[in-house]
DNA sequence: ATGGTGGCACCGCCA
């Protein structure tokens, strides 16, 4: 009999807007790990004791306008690390934990703005960048995890109509050899591990297109992969939509993978 | 229909 080990990714647009959104979650799902993204929030001001309260350790990286990257962990880390290797390092992009043997890298990807713009091809970089990190840290052989919102949907079966989206600056071709090269080092999907081909699973709904989530008009861009070793052990991976009820719900939604190790 | 909403920065920007 082995012990499970569940972890969570969710961009949640802003922390404090979303604070007792989250906590209720936590209590409810107890994940042994969650990743958060998108906290704008400056570490100053981050509400680590209301997490403290409900039995987490919160780790986070945020800067005054910027992005924010938060984990939050049901023991105490044996390791942390934030940001790239090189510069621009953007802290608040990346922050990674190891719990139980196992690292666990929350990433930010850049969203990209638009095709010709200098954030776009940022985008591209950072992607090269984190492969030179995953190669500098790790090899394909440790229980190594990856996760966060990557802003690449990298399927036709991952946004609700590839048609009209194909060019967009999370579903065209460069991003997603981007993404296929990180994937080859050494990462599986988690969710199309235990959902291959199945179309309609989204973890983001835009908040200005009317009714997305009744309507299925949504995108799969917050992902967990997980290295071969550490993959052949996850015994499910799902959207938790339940969040979207809420009155002020995040633009994402919870991914959830779960591990018999 | 080339808009729409939401958050945080401030009085526009980003997603």
């Amino acid at each position: 009999m082995g012990k499970t080990f569940k972890i969570a990714t969710y961009n949640v647009n802003s922390i404090r807007s979303r604070l007792e959104l989250v906590l209720g979650w936590l209590k409810k799902e107890r994940p042994d790990v969650l990743c958060m993204q998108e906290t704008k929030v400056p570490d100053s001001e981050f509400p680590k004791e209301a997490f403290e309260e409900i039995g987490y350790k919160v780790f986070f990286r945020g800067t005054k306008g910027g992005s924010g990257v938060a984990i939050a962990t049901s023991s105490d880390p044996e390791g942390l690390l934030s940001g790239l290797d090189d510069e621009p390092r953007d802290e608040d992009r990346l922050l990674g934990c190891k719990i139980g043997g196992i690292w666990v890298i929350n990433t930010y990807v850049p969203q990209g703005q638009s095709p010709d713009s200098p954030m776009f091809s940022y985008k591209l970089q950072w992607y090269d960048r984190l492969l030179k990190f995953f190669q500098n840290h790790f090899k394909p052989q440790d229980p190594l995890i990856w996760c966060g919102d990557l802003n690449v949907a990298p399927e036709q079966i991952d946004v609700h109509n590839p048609k009209k989206l194909l060019g967009h600056v999370c579903f065209r071709p460069e991003v997603w050899e981007k993404f296929e090269r990180i994937k080859k080092w050494g990462f599986i999907d988690l969710f199309r591990l235990h959902h291959p081909g199945e179309p309609g699973h989204y973890t983001f709904f835009d908040y200005r297109v009317p009714k997305a989530l009744e309507r299925g008009i949504g995108w799969r861009v917050d992902h967990i992969l997980a290295t071969s070793p550490l993959a052949s052990k996850c015994r499910n991976c799902w959207i938790d939509l339940e969040p979207r009820k809420a009155p002020k719900p995040s633009d994402h939604t919870p991914l959830v993978a779960e591990f018999e190790l």
